[in-house]
Parts: structure tokens; C-alpha cells; sequence
DNA sequence: GTCAAAGCGCCTTTTACGTCA
DNA sequence: ATTGACGTAAAAGGCGCTTTG
């Protein structure tokens, strides 16, 4: 199953391959064509949703649908409708300015003082209207093709500006250094709030998927049971076995021979299985367990938008 | 070590503008 | 053609954190 989220121009990638080392989920933050491994915020930030490969294994819940669910999202892509609509109606002007002339942040701004912004300044004033010119009042214009093209370039490179970066960014552009910076703010929010909402998409489902699991669960106990209180149930009852499961290279161990001389209840000591290695302490197969041993840290600030998915709001130990 | 100022980023809200019914 | 609702993006303002002197 894709799920395209055209409107949200979202692309996000899930891959669960048979090997463990690399079975992750890729929430690809950056614009589609930035596939590099470059990508600043990507590296820096893997999404939480990286941290739980064992969904697939180990619960029916996530397995299918999450493997699919949301592949191809990308969170940066500009929505390409939107865009081209836009640009198509000729929305923008080839040169926006903004005359705020109040805020501290222009304060700040104007604080540097040096000519090279006062400059910029003048020159973005020459390519507006005589009307626009004169009207002190706040005005916003919406940035040209051009213009957020570049800074959409800008912005797969580094999501943040040092001073330097932005006084070049806004000399090349035509903008006020202060524009830029508060482009860079508005689109790092914009990608915050995509990355929330494929997040609590994935989220949504992963609980969907666990719900179902549990229902399941509960009425397999409850078959079990039934036929715990029939007779004919402990003559056919091979013996039991819990299943183990080795923490380090989390592979299911084969249950004990029955000729072994242990309890057929106890399959805790340790011995080598069919990878070959000794395991000191197998632990019981357990969805929910993995999950929460697993579960989900948080991107791009680190910040989590929902609080309950904060890496240290998790209980239990991580794998 | 403490403190104030500066700088920066994030969050929330406001505002201007474009679209559409 | 006009208008109001709505969505989006630019911008403002506030706050917290870090750095620096």
C-alpha cells in the first residue's frame, strides 16, 4: 500500500529488509532531491520512528501495514500543486520587499548597523511601486519564484544561517538579512510540522495495529483457557516451551530437546543456538515489550510535539 | 563563580494576501 | 463584479538557552 500525501508534500520512506542492521524506517526530512548524504538535519536528527525496527519482527501489528504505510512521504518537498499553482497565477513579484520598520527583531537586525544591510535595504525599495513605497504600514509580498528557490536550495544545505550565510543569502536575493532569517524560521516550522503530523500518522497506526494485536492476543488466551478445562487437552499436550529470545542478535532460540535433563518449563540457561554463540540471559518474546524497549525518540528539535513520545518519557530499558 | 548583555532559535500570534464558493 | 470565509506565508513579539566579557 502507498499512501501519497500529495497536499501535505510529504515523502517518507519505510524499508524493512530481512537484515536486522539496516531494517529501519527512513522518514526522509529533507527535499526530495536532496537524496545526499549531506543532508544536514537528517543526520544530525533521525527521527524516532528509526529507533523501533522491531515492529516488523516481532508484532503482526506494525508488520505489513507500517512497511508500506506512508512510503515515498517526504516532508520537505514543496507541494508541487501548490507551488505551480501559485507561480502559475503569477502571485509573486520578482522583487518583494517588506517595509516593517518596527520590532525589536529589526532592532536586532539594524543593530549590526553596518552599511552592507542599509544598502540592501535601499535596494530593496527600489523595485517596489511609488504607493507601496509610501506606505509605512507593514506590508508583506510574497517572495519570488526565484527567490524561494534559492532559498529552498539554502535550506537542504544547512536548516540554519550563520550571520555570514544570511547577509549572503540576502545580498544575492535582494531581501533584508531579517527576511531570510525569518524564512529560514518559518520553513524550519513548516518542516517541524509535517514531520509531527507524519509522525502522529505513523503513531496512529502503530496503535491501531497493537490494539488489534492485543484483541487478538486476549482471545487466543481465552480459547487457551477452554481448552485448559477440557481433559483430553493435558493427554495431546506436547510439553510446553517458551520461546526465548537472544537480546543481542534477537533471534528466536529453538526450544530445549526433550531428552534434556532440565525441566521442560526451563529454558533459561544459556547455550549456543544456531548462530553458534552463547546468549547469558535469553528474554521472553514480548510485542509490547519491544515496543516500549524500542520506542520511539523524537526528530528534528528533539524536541517532541507530543510529550508522551519524548524518548525520556519512555518507561523500560532500550535494547 | 556570578551577572548582564547579546545573539539565536522556537513558539505563538498577528497580519497581509490569494483563492474560492 | 463583489464579498466573506478560509488557508497560507511573512512577520512580530515573547521566552528560554547559550555564549561572552
Amino acid at each position: 500500500m502507498t499512501v501519497e500525501k500529495e497536499d501535505l508534500g510529504l515523502s517518507l520512506s519505510l524499508s524493512f529488509p530481512q537484515n536486522r542492521t539496516s531494517s529501519v524506517l527512513q522518514l526522509n526530512l529533507m527535499p526530495s532531491s536532496s537524496s545526499s548524504p549531506s543532508a544536514p538535519f537528517v543526520n544530525q536528527t533521525p527521527s524516532w520512528i528509526d529507533s523501533f525496527p522491531s515492529l516488523d519482527r516481532n508484532t503482526d501489528a506494525c508488520r505489513g501495514e507500517v512497511r508500506s504505510f506512508l512510503r515515498g512521504i517526504d516532508v520537505n518537498r514543496l507541494p508541487s500543486t501548490a507551488a505551480d499553482g501559485e507561480e502559475d497565477a503569477g502571485v509573486s513579484s520578482p522583487i518583494s520587499t517588506v517595509s516593517s520598520v518596527s520590532g525589536k527583531r529589526s532592532e536586532r537586525d539594524q543593530g549590526n548597523g553596518d552599511d552592507n544591510e542599509n544598502e540592501m535595504e535601499r535596494s530593496c525599495s527600489r523595485g517596489i511601486s511609488d504607493e507601496e513605497d509610501g506606505d509605512a504600514a507593514r506590508k508583506k509580498l510574497r517572495l519570488s519564484k526565484d527567490q524561494s528557490a534559492v532559498l529552498e536550495e539554502s535550506f537542504k544545505e544547512h536548516n540554519t544561517l550563520n550571520p555570514k550565510q544570511k547577509l549572503a543569502l540576502a545580498k544575492r536575493l535582494g531581501l533584508r538579512p531579517r527576511q531570510v532569517e525569518v524564512w529560514f524560521q518559518n520553513r524550519r516550522a513548516r518542516t517541524k510540522l509535517k514531520q509531527t503530523e507524519v509522525d502522529c500518522e505513523f503513531l496512529k497506526r502503530c496503535c491501531e495495529n497493537l490494539t488489534e494485536e492485543n484483541r487478538r492476543l486476549q482471545k487466543e488466551v481465552q480459547e487457551l483457557r477452554a481448552l485448559k478445562l477440557s481433559p483430553q487437552f493435558y493427554m495431546q499436550m506436547t510439553p510446553p516451551t517458551t520461546l526465548t529470545m537472544c537480546p543481542s542478535c534477537e533471534r528466536v532460540a529453538a526450544p530445549p530437546p526433550p531428552s534434556s535433563s532440565s525441566s521442560p518449563l526451563q529454558v533459561d540457561r544459556p547455550r549456543p543456538h544456531q548462530m553458534g554463540h552463547v546468549h547469558a540471559r535469553p528474554v521472553p518474546v514480548n510485542p509490547v515489550n519491544l515496543w516500549a524497549a524500542s520506542g520511539p525518540s523524537h526528530t528534528f528539535t528533539g524536541r517532541s510535539m507530543i510529550p508522551s513520545l519524548d524518548r525520556n518519557n519512555l518507561v523500560g530499558p532500550r535494547a
